[in-house]
RNA sequence: CCAGCUGGCCGGAUGACCGCCGCCGCGAGGCCCGAAAGGGCGCGGGGGAGGAAAGUCCGGGCUCCAUGGAAACACGGUGCCGGGUAACGCCCGGCGGGGGCAACCCCAGGGACAGUGCCACAGAAAAGAUACCGCGACCGGGGCUUGCCCCGCCGCAAGGGUGAAAUGGUGCGGCAAGAGCGCACCGCGCUUCCGGCAACGGCGGCGGCAGGGCAAACCCCACCGGGAGCAAGACCGAAUAGGGACGGCGCGGGCCUUCGGGCCCAGGGAUGUUUCCAGCCCAGCCGUCCGGGUAGGUCGCGUGAAGCGCCCGGCGACGGGCGUUCCAGAUGAAUGGUCAUCCAGUGGCGGGCAACCGCCAUGGACAGAACCCGGCUUACAGGCCGGCUGGCGCC
């Protein structure tokens, strides 16, 4: 899946819709057009030093790897932005996270889409 | 055995499955792209974080900028001696000073007769000294209890007291009291000789003592240093906007109109400047080409002051020779995820006098390459190997 390497693609996708749980937040963007999806990972620097933050980069990557490839919808960019957690959270923890997260962005309750006024 | 000092090294191990980033090879076969070269997919092989990768504090390589060369000045840095090194503010070996019974550890360690300055508080006095309390014979005056007191003159700096520091220390002599005034030892300065490449050390001699501290205050002396950095720099290079050249078409604004036209008004530029006049060009659209530059891409980018092994020289830092190896190269940034077993460590339970054994649980320091080397500094769970010192015990 091609990753997000832009700024401005992650601003965009900050303004998206997003789902936050323990481990991680996730957020989600529909671009509009039919390409397929992308995915960007974010651990900022409040997270502790270059260690901890690689760490968790490396953790979402392989969470996107196994869980996201298969049911990403075309035309989405996925942002995975870790949290305090994420860096000793049990692998499993993580991946319930990630799932229900998606679940609840791909299957809202009630439209959660709060840009595009 | 106990206590301590010190040098070097390691920085969890093995395996399974699924992944990531480079590299090499294979394939006239297969699939995709391409005119081709080739690329992607594929198959096989091999590599992939550190001792500090960190802080970015020094020294270099490399790159660009500036510069005819050199020197001086300014500014910054370094500062015992000798050696090592590409170089260093680093390292090694010495010297001196301080601490420790010792092994050993620590030191910003040139110059204070070149000059300027500072030394709070306290104290009489803080740098050509000074005399607060004090010590003292002669002389002069006074008092009286007639050998003492007070005052003056004069001599002095031992003792007291202040201070971080008071113009050498201790002892004896000397004296009215004292003072290097004299003597001995210690310290200090100068010096013959000896040892050492030197810093410096030693024996002796001379000098009665000259030298307060601060140079991490300015300063003086010696030596070193151009600036900026891989976001350096080189090359390729869209879209869009803007620039230039050429060609074609066209020629501003307002009002009126019977759509033929009429009337009124006007901007900018260049030839040194200003004013006036005349002429020229521009102001819009389209096309082609050119150059700069942005996004993006490629290179820079790892054969090196390289690693490993052996031998030789050296107390050592290190140097030399021979052999051998090719060993990360990312750029929203690879080197990972999960699991199992084991090895240290920790806790609990049980057995045993104890060393220890068994079971269960727990559990992995500091920290992530970003152009590359040499250092320094800082962080760090735990462990391994060696050397030395002191004490106790035994032979």
């Amino acid at each position: 899946m091609e990753r997000l390497k832009r700024r401005q693609d992650f601003v965009a996708a900050a303004r998206a819709s997003y789902a936050a749980m323990p481990g991680l937040t996730l957020q989600a963007r529909n671009r509009g057009d039919e390409g397929s999806p992308r995915v960007g990972f974010t651990a900022t620097k409040k997270l502790g030093n270059a260690v901890v933050r690689n760490r968790v980069k490396r953790r979402l990557r392989e969470i996107a790897r196994q869980h996201l490839a298969a049911a990403a919808l075309p035309g989405h960019d996925y942002v995975l932005i870790g949290r305090q957690p994420a860096f000793a959270r049990a692998y499993a923890d993580l991946e319930k996270d990630f799932t229900s997260a998606l679940k609840r962005l791909h299957h809202p309750r009630r439209p959660v889409e709060k840009d595009q006024s």
